[in-house]
DNA sequence: TGAATTTTGTACCTGACGATACTATAATCT
DNA sequence: AGATTATAGTATCGTCAGGTACAAAATTCA
């Protein structure tokens, strides 16, 4: 908050744009940033969470960043760039918030549900509803080849992650398949009801019939 | 295709822009239209599909839809209009023709996987994957308020349908509608991943275990 | 301390955006 | 026929898009 700027970026610059040496932990010469790196991301995923990849503008994206044009562009390349990262650093935090509530709960009937709740929160949560993967990011898929990749590479691991779970438990091996796969479309559903418009509570009544509902076999 | 223009319009304006007397099948005065307008409406509709709607611009629709910006404006209104229009042009056509396969088959079973595999063919085919909506339009749903009032009527609509056909069959109450919610869940999660990458084979390939898995009580 | 390095902030560029004015053209109406 | 109506087609509007050049500022290196 204060003007000194004494507060410890630490790395300072964790490998972006230009290949850094990145010898010990000394700063680099250079006037220091005057934003955080990562708060910047955090700040755009939420704008193209709200409008999407085309409809985010530069001026949406500098100005919830707190940061200048030319800051933006020597920190993440470009709009496209920046965009993918988002994307990434979205996966790495909202998106694993449900994963984590999920491995962390032992019984698994509860693991489901603190998966689903979780993502429910997500989805509700802040000034963006739905996911910015399964609702944004998928329809530049068609525009930016990396954003297939990126949301393959992220479907894969989820069903992978969930499956490995599931197949600890005293199911079948295809009870766990099917399992896994009811979760992760009542995921994607969840995603989709609460981006057009369905509210948290709306959702929360299902949400103990959904699990329910996952477990009937 | 010839330049004379005998062909039959029939309508000619179906209740576009200015209200239009309609008073019977003459047409009206003034320079007949070069264009069809279901057949502009369509391709616009599949712009929107590759693109989006802020992705989209106005060279690419008046480029896809064979007319120049003014008869797109007098036409259609602006770029939002058209959006809205081809959100429901897509919701009769592509939209129904997986419930129209549902409904024309009288066992239910076969109903369902009827259902998913014409879902699937619309998902796949042409050069647009996945769904306008659940896809496309979810995206610009926080920005485009009558986006959701659309969506929303089009899923609780689809809901509805599906579960007043599993009401008449031998099943449970809560059976109906768990199965209506499977397979509407499948339905979103197959546009997804046909999305993001996954080929009309790679979805085929699970759709036998799906159709299974939904009837699993 | 001064040279080197990096970011900041302003101002700006080029091109594309959505949207329209205007005229020519082709039909119907009287 | 002439008046009227509506569209086609061109050319263009004003604005904002994404992206940068450039000089001032703030740090490290020698």
């Amino acid at each position: 908050m204060q003007p000194t700027a004494n507060d410890p970026q630490g790395k300072s610059r964790g490998g972006k744009s230009r290949g850094g040496k990145s010898r010990s932990g000394k700063s680099r010469a250079g006037r220091p940033r005057a934003f955080n790196e990562a708060a910047a991301l955090d700040a755009a995923t939420m704008v193209f969470w709200q409008k999407g990849y085309e409809g985010a503008s530069m001026a949406d994206l500098t100005n919830a960043m707190q940061l200048n044009r030319p800051s933006l562009y020597g920190a993440f390349g470009n709009k496209e760039q920046l965009f993918l990262q988002a994307l990434q650093h979205y996966a790495r935090h909202q998106g694993q918030q449900a994963m984590r509530a999920f491995e962390a709960e032992p019984d698994i009937h509860q693991a489901v549900r603190a998966f689903l709740e979780t993502s429910l929160d997500v989805n509700t949560a802040g000034q963006a509803s739905g996911c910015l993967l399964a609702n944004c990011a998928a329809t530049s898929a068609e525009t930016i080849p990396e954003v297939k990749q990126i949301l393959i590479m992220m479907v894969d691991q989820v069903s992978q992650r969930l499956l490995t779970r599931f197949e600890q438990e005293p199911l079948t091996q295809s009870s766990a398949a099917i399992i896994t796969r009811r979760l992760i479309d009542t995921m994607y559903a969840q995603a989709l009801l609460a981006r057009i418009g369905y509210s948290y509570q709306q959702l929360m009544n299902d949400l103990d019939d959904r699990v329910a509902d996952i477990f009937r076999i």
